[in-house]
Formats: C-alpha cells, structure tokens, sequence
DNA sequence: ACCTGAACACCGTTCAAGT
DNA sequence: ACCTGAACACCGTTCAAGT
C-alpha cells in the first residue's frame, strides 16, 4: 500500500544543493577568523571538522529524509570519501547523537530565547517554549530524532535534553520565587506539553498526501463505514496548529502557576 | 562518548528466543483451526502468513530494537530465508507501517477499553488513554514508531492514528453530547496530551544507564557549572510517570469539558 | 596531518529456479 | 503454492597505504 512510497527514498539522492555548500563554506571560514586569525591558504580545499559533518547532515536530513543520510553520501556532499568522516565522529549512530545536541544548541543563538528570566517567569517560558517550536517547525524532518535518540538520564527528558537547558529552566524558575518541587514539577510538565504538540506538528507536516487527502469531496466508498469522520472532515483538516499551541501553552502555564502556589502552602 | 554503545546493537543477534516461537506457533494453530478446520497434516512446519511475520517483527523489536530488526534476522527467526517474507511483506517500509497499524490495533482486544460511553465521556476518555498507555508499556521499544512513521493524513494524530479510533473517539463524544467542534478540538488535545506523555515515559525506560546517572551521590565534576541539577538531582531523579500521567489526564478532561461547555454558549 | 583504496561483513530486494 | 540460490546495488566500518 504505502510501500512503494517508502522504498523510494532509499536509493538514488542526487547531491545537487548549491546552499548546503555554500553554508559549510561559510561556516567554516568563520571558525578560521577566530581560531586561525588570518593565514589560511586563500583558495584551498576548506578541511573537514566535526561541525561542518554535523551541520551538512542537519541540512542533509532537512532535504532527504532521515532514512535518506549515509555516510557515503553525506561525504559525497562534502566531496570526501565516507571513510574520511570516521576521523570526526566515531559512528554514523555518534553523528545522530551530535545532530540532536546541535539542534537543541541551536536555541542558544535565538536572540528571543532568553537565559534567564526578565519580565516574569510567564515570559521567560514562553520564550522557551517558542524557541523549541521555532527549530522544530524548522527541521522537521530532523527534530523527532531528538524524542527517539535513547536519553542519556531518565530525568533528561526531550525536547530539553541537555544538562545546559534544564539548569537554565530551573535556575529561572528558582529565581522567580519557585520552590524545589515546584521547578522540578514545572520542568516536568513543561518537556511533555512541548514534546507532544512539536512532534504532532512535525509529523503533520510530513504527512502522506494519499488517497485519505482526498476525503472531503465526495463519499469515498473506503470511509463508508466512519460516518462521523466523513461528517467532521471539514473540522478535521483545518490546520489550527498555531493557535492550538498557544492555547495548550496558556493552559500549561496556568497549571504551572497552581503548582508554585500549592507548594507555597504545604511545603 | 555514546558511539560504543550505539554501535553494538546492529551486529550479532543469537536467536535463541522460544518464547517468540511459541507465540507464533500458537497464533497460527488459532487461524488454522477457523480456516482450515482440522485438516492441517500433523508434524508440518508450520507456514507463513502476514500475521505471523508482523507479530515476530513485534516481538523482535521489543528484545533487540528497532535497528536490530533486518529482514534477514526477522527470517531466521521465523525458521526461513529472508527473501521469503516478500511473499506477504512489500518491503521492509511496508512490514513496519503494519507493526505500528497492529499495535493500534491491539487496544481492540484490550477488555478495559469500551467502544462507546457506557459511564459518561470522562470514563470513556480514560479508558481510552489507560488503553494506549499500556500498549505503550508494553512496547517500549516499538512505540516510538507510532509517533515517527508518517501519518495518512495530517489529521490522523498519532498515537490515535487509524480511521477506526477516530471514528469511535468522535461518535463517542458525539453520543455523549458533544458538538462538532467541540469533538474534534478534543480530539486534538486528546492525542497530543497522550503523545507527550507516553512517549517521554517510553524513552525515560530506554535511557542509558550511562555516567550521568551517578550524579546524585557526589560531586562530580562534569556537574560542576550546573548548581541547580545538582541541588535537584534527588527530585529530579524520582519517577512519577504513573502519578504524572493521571494528574495531567484529569487536567485534559477538564480542558475538555471547557470546550464542550463553550461550544454550546457560542456555536 | 589528513584523506583514500581495498576489503569485510552485513543490508534490502529481485527473479529465475527448485519442490 | 510456497520457498530458496544466486545475484545486484548498496551499507557501515577498519586499516594499511598514500600524499
């Protein structure tokens, strides 16, 4: 049924993407200034390094797919042999972890996140939270790596899976006046309302476009015996994505601000 | 860092697994006895069929992990050649769309979970959501692909993603009372809520048992920059999956009687 | 110091051939 | 009707060898 689909993107990728090049020339030129401070060789071959792999597999799996990324080819975007890249990372299942822990760096350089917070906790969350969608929205095809790549704790819980980001988030709900079990509380609902509304986001976004699409107008022998789902399809295929997210983040804010004030009175 | 072990799982698999063969011997001997009625030779090897090969890639998935499943292995497993599977099997694609469509499904057979309200929509809900998350329990392994595998259609929410449970979730609510609108925006505030919530309790059980987790009894050093995780660390590492997920359920379906009752002011 | 050729053990998948 | 041998094009990864 959907197979043919499926064994399609497996096989011939051809590597034509002027911008990917482009980015990684850019990159790595930036690193030069800081590190080598004027005297690289001016129209030489740019070396590999594990940040160039890693930014042209984000750019790879954003085009391709993830099932698409191999190491020969991604090193045939990088015009190296695979083999070369095994001097960066230690296995294409390293590379993965690298992709995710750039992916969740990457907020680190959104100039509306902010690190700690300055106009109320309220604030300081929202911006977080958008900051996750926005990279979300903008690798769809790469973030649910970060929900499936095996956590490094228990308590390191996607989308806010690095040790960085969960000493900001608790370091800013500290400063807010929250007590311990609160933050703790507060972190925890805040990763599971995030993850499940970006990956259901995400995943619409990649959806087939089969036969089910074509739904609406006309009664479609296969949806015969679902009369209700025939009858809301209209409501069903509206997209509220984007206000769907504000309202749950509303709603989980409001349920963060019961969890400071209940711990206020008992503990 | 994480790349050795990363790397082991794809290599070797010993198949010494009777319990798996026991389940498939067992289920096939149930569809013969309704097909064929009694005259099936004695002693025979026992032959293929679709089912049998999705409930071994099932099985094998939930002991050795997504990637170990190849189709070599799943056929070694099954007492076969590999290339013997593409009788019943388009492709590999094809064989994992089917392990996510039986382990929806499984909830059908789940006697806790009701078809249509008997005791109100909150108790309808409920049993619903108890439902998912058992399956989810009970294939820690498997269920990330419920969220991954790409969806029919957008508005096929993962993990509620076949025609059939929609249609039972919104003749349900529509039975209970509940308009148009209101059903579907409880549709989607249902799924993302489940989604968020089984699968970080999913991908907490598979976490690594790696350096991290020592973090509680010492000082260590990698914590260094992270005041606040250490200070935490004794909460932090407390599970409350089974409490969290009933709280933030009563908190969906108080949601969801907001926007029942304001359907009906407004619309 | 950095990259590659050649090789190994594995993959998914096809198809003509066996029983 | 059902399974397999042989083959193909692809993988990830290692390592000795090239520049």
């Amino acid at each position: 049924m959907s197979a043919a689909a499926g064994g399609e993107d497996g096989q011939h990728a051809p590597s034509r993407s002027p911008s990917l090049r482009e980015r990684n020339r850019e990159a790595v030129v930036d690193a030069d200034a800081v590190v080598v401070d004027g005297d690289e060789p001016p129209s030489a071959r740019v070396p590999l390094s594990r940040e160039r792999i890693i930014e042209a597999a984000i750019a790879y799996i954003d085009e391709h797919g993830l099932p698409g990324l191999t190491m020969r080819r991604l090193g045939t975007t990088l015009g190296v042999e695979a083999m070369s890249l095994y001097r960066y990372v230690a296995a294409r299942e390293d590379l993965l972890d690298a992709v995710v822990e750039t992916l969740v760096d990457e907020m680190e350089r959104d100039a509306d996140v902010i690190t700690s917070p300055e106009h109320g906790w309220q604030d300081f969350l929202q911006r977080l939270a958008h900051g996750v969608r926005r990279i979300a929205l903008s690798h769809p095809q790469a973030f649910p790596l970060v929900a499936s790549r095996p956590a490094e704790a228990p308590w390191l819980r996607p989308p806010l899976r690095s040790l960085r980001w969960v000493e900001t988030f608790l370091a800013g709900l500290h400063a807010e006046g929250f007590g311990d079990e609160a933050a703790v509380a507060a972190y925890r609902a805040f990763t599971s309302f995030l993850l499940g509304h970006l990956l259901l986001e995400v995943s619409a976004l990649g959806a087939d476009v089969g036969p089910l699409d074509i739904l609406s107008d006309s009664d479609d022998k296969s949806l015969e015996p679902y009369a209700h789902v025939r009858r809301l399809a209209p409501f069903l295929k509206e997209d509220h994505s984007a206000v769907e997210f504000e309202e749950a983040l509303e709603n989980l804010l409001d349920r963060v601000d019961l969890i400071r004030t209940e711990e206020h009175r008992s503990s």
